[in-house]
DNA sequence: CCCTTGACTATCT
DNA sequence: GAGATAGCCAAGG
């Protein structure tokens, strides 16, 4: 493995770490935040070869929907963590804990704007 | 070196 | 607002 590849993944692995119990990123903003700018699709890569558990699931897409094929295992898998950290998740899209409280009730009680 | 792939993103229809 | 299109960039065949 090179060293600036190591180097990147360093950066990556931090700036996932840091994200708060709770929160969402997107891969771009992994990217940008750890210092390499459009690079969200490397982002995957980085975490898939992490070695030390990750907070993987924290990163999503810039839309804030899963980044897995909606229905697929993994699909499940990140959304049952996110919402065991108190995430919820409404049309498809993750809503942040520290953002429902400003979230209108109703929205919460009808389910998703279809 | 050319081509394809992908846990992406922004823009246009 | 969903689907198509075009950038993006490192890896691997």
């Amino acid at each position: 493995m090179s060293e600036t590849q190591f180097k990147f993944d360093k950066a990556i692995w931090k700036t996932v770490s840091s994200i708060k119990r709770g929160g969402v990123m997107s891969y771009g903003q992994v990217a940008r935040i750890a210092g390499y700018p459009r690079h969200a699709r490397m982002v995957s890569k980085a975490m898939s070869r992490s070695a030390e558990p990750l907070p993987w699931y924290r990163v999503v897409k810039s839309d804030r929907t899963l980044a897995f094929e909606v229905g697929s295992t993994a699909y499940h898998k990140q959304k049952n963590l996110l919402e065991k950290e108190g995430v919820q998740f409404i049309g498809g899209k993750v809503v942040p804990v520290d953002s429902d409280e400003g979230k209108d009730l109703d929205e919460l009680l009808w389910g998703p704007p279809e």
